[in-house]
DNA sequence: GATGAATGAGGCTTCATTCAT
DNA sequence: CATGAATGAAGCCTCATTCAT
């Protein structure tokens, strides 16, 4: 026989752990899209996510970890696409290449606020934010670093030092979007496209 | 409430408006690069500068607007310096853009604490700064754009679009220092300063 | 932002002190109607008298005391044009006393904005600002009282008390026209007049 | 930065809103009576309300409300005052309208430094203070104007409006007092209360 | 007399974080 | 687990007043 229902009971005031947290991210996420980082207080956050404010440190020791950790999934997400792509692309090493390039050119534009909104905080360059660990991220750079590596072990690409190719190539991507966004500069994504192919062959000697 | 009366009666108290607009720019400098943008307060600047608190707003009109003045000096004086480079580099394209290369190697990590400090900020990418003017203001990018683009003008170069190109290099020297500084990755300047030469030279097909 | 230099020097350093304590009245009174007291600070004062800022100091001891030298002169105005309608109503007490009423019924509306804006500030209030000397300022409770007073002593009205009678039919004006105009409500002229001189008559049995 | 530890971990914290509101009404009240409105901070009434200076932001939104919301309640409790007076007069009018009067009397000076602090700041009267709602709250002049209408309708008073009758004699009231108070002019109260009461007696031709 | 750059005390308000329930 | 009232440090900025020129 079921028990005897309050007239009133809304919604269950416990949720599993992980969608709370969920919630949280998501929460937030939407009110630094919408109001900038600095401009969100955790008084919008909580009310984004639904819930109290003490409730927030239940899952996040501060302000600055959550965005940490929105910063996180963000990149991570980012490198599954790419690498899903580059997966598809078949045998061919140049294939591989463009299928990593066309995949990040993809991919960042459709997440400018997101990517713009994150990075551009403090929280990744401050003094003491260093301190958070983001070793064993996934991490753009690292999966370039992985392609160029293996291309140049295949003896498809040349490049003195890989690994610093790939970084440098990543930088430009990212902060080229950087650039692009913030000085509103129409540029034809074709030919965008076409201009960075040429760099990023021309960086392995294709 | 009048201030506090000293004995003293020798200071003079009023500066050129240059000059106390200089001690403002170079305290706040000094707080900056000390504490983090983030940390620093006026009190701090003002206090720096060897200022009342009131003063400093007669020269800004906040926070924001002396750290926009101090990015466009510090970029300015980047740029003067490296042009400098090229001009005493001679008449070969190759050499010019090594020249270009070389100074801007040489410079970066002299001034990291600076860039670090000064481009980290919100005020750069924040919804709102992109509000103030920088127009005009001379940019590495710019500077880097004029030479490919002579360069290849002058045939000695090939890029699809210079002013991409020259962007796309100019990003990736400025985030690769970001991403080798905050890694704390020791890399061997003379390695560094090779496979960089190798992404400009292949960049321009040279 | 630097205070702008100019190399020119236009007019004359000096005027007659009695001049610059008018703009100084002037340009107060001006800005004071603009903007509120409140929110008028000093140097909008002395922007609108076209003087220094340490100039005001050399003719009103603190913004308080031009507030008060303000008052002064709007009551003292007032009961001069009021005193110069009752002596030309001839020597009829009643016409005497309507010559009052209507004197002061049209010239308090005239100067609403001043009225409102000199008499509604903790200067006449606040608990310091008794110190200042008010004795021997004209004012509309003492002309009232002289008018009623006579009138009394000549057999043509009858009050217990002309002062206290004075002073009540001068505070229901006063502060009727403050109610009537905060509450903006549209009562007709001719109607207020009536009703207003009917208190006066019927307050000395007339 | 974490509140420091006291030792002690008893007293509850939170209080019913409605005690709150009352501490930081009851508190403002105190200090605005020992140092005057302009002259009190939100450091002082929070410290007189035993609160912390954010808590006075979850109960107003700014010291001008507070002062708002005394007033209405200053107004509000000397109208029922009154009232019950009235009430307590018995059916012949003029008793009615002396039981009135005599109680305002008997209430103005009681309540002097609150009537005077409260009443004589630029928030009743500022530019935009006007904005704040003040519809509804019970006010003398309106218990005033009830009481003299009726009188009239009654055919026991009689005058050309009785709403402007009571507005004017409020208004006499109210600034006597104010008159009265700060020139300190010693008035016998007997007198006062007599001289007042003929005045009000015919001002409805009683 | 006149100037206006400089002063600096202090106000108001915000908001990350805590903790008693 | 969840809540949200309470906290209070700290920041930015204003502005009446001074004083060296």
């Amino acid at each position: 026989m079921p028990p005897a229902r309050t007239a009133q009971r809304t919604a269950p005031r416990t949720k599993p752990a992980d969608q709370r947290r969920r919630d949280l991210l998501e929460g937030g996420l939407q009110v630094f899209l919408e109001r900038g980082v600095a401009a969100t207080t955790l008084e919008h956050i909580t009310k984004a996510a639904g819930v109290a404010k003490g409730t927030f440190y239940l899952y996040f020791d501060s302000k600055e970890q959550l965005l940490v950790a929105l910063q996180r999934e963000f990149e991570a997400r980012m490198v599954q696409r790419i690498e899903q792509a580059v997966l598809a692309a078949g045998e061919d090493w140049v294939a591989r290449l463009d299928a990593w390039l066309d995949a990040a050119l993809a991919d960042y534009p459709s997440e400018r606020a997101l990517h713009d909104v994150l990075f551009h905080h403090p929280a990744l360059a401050s003094h003491e934010a260093d301190v958070v660990d983001r070793a064993g991220a996934p991490d753009l750079a690292g999966s370039l670093t992985g392609l160029i590596g293996a291309g140049v072990a295949a003896g498809a690409f040349d490049t003195l030092d890989p690994e610093l190719t790939a970084m440098l190539l990543c930088s430009a991507l990212h902060r080229m979007f950087d650039r692009i966004w913030h000085r509103d500069q129409e540029i034809d994504p074709e030919h965008l496209a076409a201009a960075t192919r040429q760099l990023f062959h021309r960086a392995v000697a294709v």
